[in-house]
DNA sequence: AAAGCGCACAACCGCAGCTAG
DNA sequence: ACTAGCTGCGGTTGTGCGCTT
């Protein structure tokens, strides 16, 4: 028994939009606005088309102050940054970047932007275990997971190691107080705020602001819709959008990365540390699992952009 | 010239979450 | 507390266009 479909598909046309239904959507919505209900809408507008598809028309052609085309540079890091710290949350990723849709982003990543980082990976580069401490070397993390994410991506680096100007900057965050004393990060495995207080990890429950490093593990973000509105769930909080973790009391972080700017010429300084195990060990665990895909190209990615 | 192919973008689909009744 | 309807999101598919052979 699935859900009643939002309308009837037979009676609805499909396909591209003509330029008169341009016209007879964006006229109406001009004058009279959505009356927050989509649904209703073609049928006031004249329109034989879902109220779903009207929606998206809308938001992601006709309303005002759309871009399309040509992502600078600025727009690639900032994108980058963001999958790599939330994931494919596009409509938050979008929201960052005026007048980009979360369709537009998506449709740019799928198409050009993971590719181009693809081209540039050189995979047996950051393959190479001589890269880990050689603790971690000697106790090898329990689970396989665990093990798959040490192996083939992640490397340990003092946290004062690189510099990322990009990734906070053009975000509409405050500039500074960025430490925070709560999170309330949503993870697949947290349905809600109130349990994932109990559920959160320890490292999670360690916040501080790095401006110009490195990256974060397991923060996800839902809330944004593709017009840069947050309507409803929770705020998205700084740690979520560009700030990253780490644990303080070991001056430790987790990382893998490289400075954009140099066309892709990664250079590494890697430092043994001396650090908690165990706490890595749950930092990674509960990155990792997730999704071990995902997480495997985020590695990548913060492998390039960090 | 035309058929085949690949790419980019637009649009659709199904699901989850929220909310009002 | 439950349910149905609506919205928003992310993944996927379809379509058109340009390039190559």
């Amino acid at each position: 028994m699935g859900r009643a479909p939002c309308c009837d598909k037979a009676s609805v046309k499909k396909g591209p939009w003509s330029p008169e239904e341009d016209t007879k959507l964006k006229e109406y919505i001009e004058k009279h606005g959505t009356g927050g209900n989509w649904i209703a809408l073609p049928q006031k507008a004249g329109l034989k088309r879902c109220g779903k598809s009207c929606r998206l028309r809308w938001l992601n052609y006709l309303r005002p102050n759309i871009k399309h085309g040509d992502f600078s540079d600025e727009e690639d890091r900032i994108i980058c940054s963001l999958y790599v710290n939330i994931g494919s949350r596009w409509s938050i990723i979008a929201a960052q970047l005026p007048g980009r849709t979360d369709n537009d982003i998506k449709n740019y990543w799928n198409t050009k932007l993971k590719k181009k980082l693809m081209s540039l990976l050189p995979l047996s580069h950051h393959r190479k275990q001589a890269s880990f401490p050689s603790s971690i070397l000697q106790n090898p993390p329990p689970s396989p997971s665990s093990h798959q994410l040490y192996g083939e991506y992640c490397t340990y680096t003092p946290m004062t190691t690189t510099s990322f100007p990009v990734t906070t900057e053009p975000l509409s965050l405050p500039s500074s107080n960025y430490a925070t004393t709560t999170t309330s990060i949503s993870h697949p495995f947290h349905q809600s705020q109130d349990s994932m207080a109990s559920a959160i990890s320890p490292m999670q429950q360690c916040y501080y602001p790095i401006r110009d490093s490195m990256l974060m593990f397991g923060s996800e973000g839902s809330c944004s819709s593709s017009d840069g509105s947050c309507s409803q769930g929770r705020e998205i909080k700084q740690e979520e959008m560009g700030y990253q973790s780490y644990n303080d009391s070991n001056n430790l972080m987790l990382s893998c990365y490289s400075n954009m700017n140099d066309g892709g010429c990664f250079s590494e300084t890697l430092t043994p540390l001396d650090c908690d195990l165990e706490e890595i060990k749950q930092l990674i665990r509960f990155n990792n699992v997730d999704d071990e895909n995902k997480t495997e190209e985020k590695a990548m990615y913060q492998y390039y952009y960090y």
